[in-house]
DNA sequence: AAGAGGCCCTGATAGC
DNA sequence: TGCTATCAGGGCCTCT
């Protein structure tokens, strides 16, 4: 499911939920995940006060009370959902779901707090959690990735590095976390519409001002996805509240075969695959 | 050494 | 209706 946008959401309403909020007790229900859940991961959570629920790239940091934290990656479809008997006005947004609707199968954690839970679904096991015991550890586990859009390291001079004599495509490389992090499938093809710019092209023969655009609309795009609330293709069905998905701002993302949105441009979207990840983009004004 | 491709896993949907 | 094939928002590993 979630790119920067969507686990940036998570993080908001995890972070009101249990900042400052002790855990009383953990539940592993199934161990099986990316990362195969340590025998003592119980014990790390449990007793422990929460002191405030961070983000890097799609990945959920969580600050403890004794300067360790837990590392969480969703993965394509890892889910935290809230069970909170007592406040049904929080099932909000994306994250969270009103327990009659909470999955049966493959549920994995359960954190339990004094008047509620989270539990941590995950069909297709591709999440994780992990437990990091200091901040050096926690910079070591991120350093492979490249910076945020948001950051200002994330400029021309950053961009060219990356693209000189370079053979891959565009879209290849906004996917490729070493690159720019938090930036994924569908976000890839949306950036480089705004930026007119086809996802086959070749790095090295992007222009300036073509790197220019995408650096903008890099942000722009996210910070359009969180404004709205993120995106949920395959829709969760019943989600109280979940009005504003990014999903109905999609100018290419699913929409093969459509018109373009571009005012004037009368182009079809095309689908393609590259590099193994499906790819949409307008044949008119992307060339 | 860059880049392509496969693999981890389950479930929803498309197509016959 | 019921089967099978394909595809899914991520990331890592291997092979050439």
């Amino acid at each position: 499911m979630p790119e920067l946008p969507e686990v940036e959401i998570i993080r908001q309403s995890l972070d009101k939920k249990i900042r400052k909020k002790k855990v009383k007790k953990v539940i592993i229900r199934n161990k099986n995940l990316r990362v195969k859940i340590p025998n003592d991961f119980k014990k790390f959570l449990e007793k422990k006060i929460i002191n405030k629920v961070s983000r890097f790239s799609k990945y959920l940091i969580i600050y403890l009370s004794n300067n360790k934290f837990c590392l969480i990656h969703l993965g394509m479809s890892g889910t935290i959902h809230l069970i909170d008997p007592n406040n049904k006005k929080d099932f909000t947004n994306l994250s969270f779901y009103n327990s009659s609707f909470l999955p049966k199968k493959h549920n994995h954690i359960e954190i339990i707090f004094d008047k509620f839970k989270i539990i941590y679904n995950d069909p297709r096991r591709f999440g994780f959690f992990q437990m990091i015991k200091n901040s050096d550890d926690l910079k070591r586990r991120l350093m492979h990735l490249g910076p945020e859009p948001f950051e200002d390291k994330f400029n021309l001079k950053y961009f060219f590095k990356f693209i000189k004599n370079k053979e891959r495509t565009i879209k290849d490389l906004l996917i490729d976390q070493k690159f720019v992090s938090g930036i994924g499938n569908i976000y890839a093809s949306e950036i480089l519409f705004l930026s007119k710019i086809n996802p086959q092209k070749i790095l090295k023969l992007l222009s300036e001002k073509e790197c220019s655009q995408i650096i903008r609309n890099s942000k722009k795009v996210l910070l359009d996805a969180i404004d709205k609330g993120g995106s949920s293709i395959r829709d969760f069905k019943n989600i109280n509240g979940n009005k504003g998905g990014f999903q109905d701002n999609f100018n290419v993302y699913h929409r093969e075969g459509k018109s373009c949105k571009r005012m004037n441009c009368g182009g079809i979207i095309i689908k393609k695959v590259i590099t193994n990840r499906s790819t949409f983009f307008c044949n008119f004004c992307q060339n």
